[in-house]
DNA sequence: TCATGAATAATAGTAATGCTATCATACTTT
DNA sequence: AAAGTATGATAGCATTACTATTATTCATGA
């Protein structure tokens, strides 16, 4: 069986899936940003390094912000799935909600399922410069481009597991995209900040947002 | 009498407050970056708004990720004295606790005290920019400087009034972090992707805090 | 009052970035 | 064999992110 995850979002010129550059600029993209960072991070270094050219990258993306946004997509569909997976057959909308707070609180293993991504360098990019993908002055136009659906229809399909839990809870999808944003920039702090937080584990970051979701679900 | 909020963080080569030119500087990146975004921002284009040149604002600052930082820690500081000041003589470590909230929900007004400082215009550049001061390949460099350290002892006062209000609670400083950072998100989501929270307006975003805050610190 | 120094303005220059354009080549499909 | 498609090679250009040099203004104190 072959399993794709095929990104909704138009954010490229051409799909870089249908062919071996367009493969080798998204596994080489994911490594250099995670080196060395989205700020630092060119076409033109991206280019030299699989040994292409600049022009070349250009033709399956306009420029370096929509080839975050490719990936940060990327990212949210994979987890979409995963998550989908882990969650059928379970009844319990608690225990669903449990899962959902391992997914994105463990780091993630490598997935041989999708041979050219490293899931493990893509889960730090995320953390580190996915929220620069929307923190921006084009954010409404690429809004409404759709850029941003798949974590949308993430943090829907989680709220409405939240209100299985509790009904009357007002805030679910505040609280889901709290939990979400909270468990990347936790994990941030706690590499680089770590007097920010004292989830200074997998485990501890874990217990710190599962306390936090469910005493905030089921509060007063 | 006289007020200043003067920076811990030596993020500067020459102090702006100290000349008419360092004070321009300040209030027209303030204005510019808040028109124009952090990244299209640049010196040059701030020389020309101030009528000065390139070469004058680099006297002052090294580059312009080092003036986002002076603004963010500038906004701390002075988060920080208009939080001392309402929480005087305030004994409820939970009523103190609101303060914080309402003071990091309701957009800021005006305030007077300090005339080249636009804080209604610096509290959106903090929504929208603030995180990219840390979200770098040098943040760790950036934090031995203690580019950091308002930021960092505010949420370390406000720490300590969570455990008043619940000694045993295990993650006081985490909590209080996934709040501020959570105003900020949840404030430009309910602008920009507004299907991810529910918190529409300044009291629902409040209302949503508190009750998380709350629960979570009483929870179990 | 003149001399000195500090701050700023004016100008120039350089390497890198963020693109766009053109043309050549190779490979595929009809 | 012809026509299209993908990529590579190369060039170029405006802007960015600085650094350096020199000139001018202005305050101070000797």
């Amino acid at each position: 069986m072959i399993v794709q995850v095929k990104i909704q979002e138009r954010c490229f010129i051409k799909d870089p899936d249908t062919s071996d550059l367009g493969q080798n600029i998204i596994a080489n993209s994911i490594s250099l940003i995670d080196e060395i960072g989205f700020e630092a991070f060119t076409f033109k270094k991206l280019a030299k390094r699989i040994e292409s050219t600049e022009a070349s990258v250009y033709r399956y993306f306009e420029n370096k912000h929509k080839l975050l946004i490719y990936l940060v997509s990327w990212y949210w569909n994979w987890i979409d799935y995963r998550l989908t997976f882990a969650m059928q057959n379970i009844d319990s909308a608690g225990r669903r909600l449990e899962i959902f707070v391992e997914h994105i609180t463990h780091p993630v293993k490598i997935d041989p399922t999708f041979s050219h991504i490293d899931e493990v360098a893509l889960h730090r990019i995320v953390i580190s410069e996915s929220s620069k993908a929307y923190l921006t002055k084009e954010v409404d136009s690429d809004n409404e481009e759709g850029y941003f659906i798949s974590f949308q229809s993430l943090v829907s399909e989680l709220s409405k597991i939240v209100l299985e839990v509790n009904p009357n809870y007002k805030f679910p999808s505040a609280l889901i995209s709290t939990v979400i944003e909270s468990a990347h920039f936790q994990r941030f702090f706690s590499t680089h900040l770590c007097s920010l937080t004292e989830s200074n584990s997998d485990l501890s970051l874990e217990l710190f947002l599962k306390h936090l979701l469910f005493s905030t679900i089921k509060g007063e």
